[in-house]
DNA sequence: GTGATTTCTTGATTGTAATCAAGTGCGACA
DNA sequence: TGTCGCACTTGATTACAATCAAGAAATCAC
């Protein structure tokens, strides 16, 4: 109940650690609960490890003239951070919000390179960055498809998000106004 | 002048490596000329390392519709890759073209393995990575900023640029047509 | 160097999503 | 349970970049 077995469960997805190595990494993670709306990272601020999201959601967003923009979901049993502040070790330019109450396990990117120092086999989890970058798929939809196509995009590939986020996100992770997304929705009935 | 300083210099730039380090690693590079328009990486092969340039230019694009859409260039004295495709070993849904004939030095993801096994201290060429992921600043200009402010944005970033590529190039990355792209050009004089 | 092909410019028109605005509904919270 | 505030819907209008088109300029191939 502790969460630990999640955490366990997602590095072997990426590498066949023995139930050794899975301990040296799950001793090492610091449990946290977040209210919806609070946030994990905030602008000008370093990211300084990743985050396995234990229940609850996340968004990435980006503050660009005075609009928030989202970028990107995040959801449980899947590891979240700022990959950009986290490889630079710069400050960040966007916020890590939870969208819903949770719970989350996260590591240090200095007790991960311990780990990876000491076990040359920890290099594997460089494997969990992977789902950290921005698509090039997402700009695609975003730069060269219609409202009605970048919605009907999403039901494909994320149908869960759509009735669990708010609207106004998604049309803000679809590049549209609310409006046009609730005329889109309105449309495809 | 066979480059492998230029390589060595850029090693450096992410870590004091040793001298014998860096020797390490520039023999297992391999040496490539590209003309204008070859092709790195097509669609639906699977990117199995990463290139420095020592000179010349390239971009990444994807197939969209059936249009092209242009997400980042690159240009002499930096690592590039599909870093997508890098990370997941899947077959990338992108190509890496060459603007001008080009000359670079590849090494195999096996080969970094390889030294990252046996010197932890090439694991520091993560930070390589940082340079190959879209950022979020782009997405912001893409999509919320219109032509006018998305121009004037590349003229403070990447000035050389401007110059350098076609402007069908250009207003593929600035998400906008050439038309509108020589618009905003000749509104701004 | 000449012709051919592609890129760039400029103009006219159109389509589409943003904006502005008002009303409805729902959920959070006291 | 009631009410307050925020999210969502729907309508009318506008603004702006895409599209279509044609001519000029630049680049490429032979």
């Amino acid at each position: 109940m502790t969460g630990v077995s999640e955490i366990k469960r997602s590095l072997l997805s990426v590498h066949q650690f023995s139930e050794e190595q899975l301990s040296l990494f799950t001793d090492r993670v610091i449990f946290n609960s977040l209210k919806k709306k609070d946030l994990l990272i905030k602008e000008n601020q370093v990211s300084d490890g990743i985050a396995f999201i234990l229940t609850g959601s996340f968004r990435v967003f980006k503050k660009s003239n005075n609009k928030e923009l989202t970028i990107k979901f995040f959801v449980e049993n899947n590891w979240m951070a700022d990959l950009e502040s986290l490889l630079t070790q710069q400050p960040s330019k966007n916020y890590i919000e939870a969208i819903e109450d949770s719970e989350i396990a996260s590591i240090t990117l200095r007790d991960i390179h311990m780990l990876m120092d000491s076990h040359p086999c920890f290099r594997m989890l460089n494997g969990l960055l992977s789902d950290l970058t921005i698509p090039t798929s997402y700009i695609a939809t975003i730069s060269s498809k219609n409202p009605d196509e970048r919605y009907k995009e999403l039901l494909l590939k994320h149908p869960q998000w759509v009735n669990r986020f708010p609207q106004m996100l998604i049309a803000s992770y679809l590049g549209m106004t609310p409006e046009t997304l609730s005329r889109v929705r309105a449309r495809m009935k």
